[in-house]
DNA sequence: GACAGATAGTCAGGTTTGCAGAACATTTTC
DNA sequence: GAAAATGTTCTGCAAACCTGACTATCTGTC
């Protein structure tokens, strides 16, 4: 049994109890909009950071970095993307190519199969989004993206300075 | 070194890689909220999930759930429980009072420590829920719950029918 | 040019954490 | 009295992570 279906189990009990307005509604929202990321990702080993690692790389794809800048970006460790990597290469969406110059360095590129898996998370995460906002009309649509991003940028402002 | 250190500064990551529209807006937003509530509840033995039981007692004070039913409610394991009520019990948040029609079992009830802690926690997150929206307006404000309560529901319906 | 020290990547453990299964005591129910 | 249920404890598992050692390489200095 996959780990994600106690998980989610239990995160459905937290929304019945935690239904304070706006982080009940929040809550739901970012269930939903991870849930649908970890499901477009999880063909991916390593899952959600998978994703993370390829959209790194599709970023700097006219210079590929360094595992270690990689892992830099993403925030792991060294020893943690070594396993990732590993895992990404075998099933061909990445490739490890030694760096004349450097030899002891490894730049990490994307390869065909790999932009293409990126593509379609992408793209099943853009249909999820539109979907959340089905019911609402073009103005309000509109309008709910304004508000949200004014909003993110207020928690954003807050975390910052932590 | 705490485990939320890495966790944060790899979340942190994501957001800049992840700044899709509405799913960073809400990444943020989510996070935001989180942070404030794992720290109001790290007080509190278990986290958040302490914090959980006491909102499930609270709300059906006048009928003690068993732990068990409790467990239920929340989506723990039974042995998760007992840990966890041991914690609580030992810094006088609740009892546990053996039912005599039923030996077996034992309800759970709020000491006035416990509610008052529940109250803080609560007063603190309602705290930052509205330190969130302090940018708009009151006209603003009420479109963003009505806005966002409507998307929230969307979420909901997608999520039960899975 | 040769050496010491630093660096990129890899790998083999060990640690932590959190969960769940199994066994047990106590009690109820049939 | 047999079977089931509640709660507790012990135990082990599994995932995730990190530390430290190791190889191969580079960079500086003498």
């Amino acid at each position: 049994m996959p780990p994600q279906a106690r998980g989610r189990a239990s995160d459905s009990a937290k929304c019945t109890a935690l239904d304070n307005d706006l982080t009940w509604a929040i809550r739901m929202i970012s269930m939903a909009l991870r849930r649908v990321a970890a499901e477009a990702a999880e063909t991916l080993p390593g899952g959600s950071r998978a994703y993370l690692v390829l959209m790194a790389l599709a970023e700097a794809e006219d210079k590929p970095p360094t595992q270690l800048e990689l892992a830099g970006q993403v925030g792991l460790d060294r020893t943690v993307m070594t396993y990732l990597l590993d895992d990404l290469e075998g099933r061909g969406l990445l490739l490890r190519r030694p760096n004349p110059k450097d030899r002891r360095a490894r730049h990490v590129i994307l390869t065909d199969e790999g932009r293409s898996q990126l593509l379609r998370i992408r793209t099943e995460l853009a249909a999820a989004e539109s979907q959340l906002l089905v019911e609402l009309s073009e103005q309000q649509r509109a309008q709910f993206r304004d508000l949200l991003a004014q909003v993110a940028l207020t928690a954003a402002r807050g975390s910052h300075g932590d």
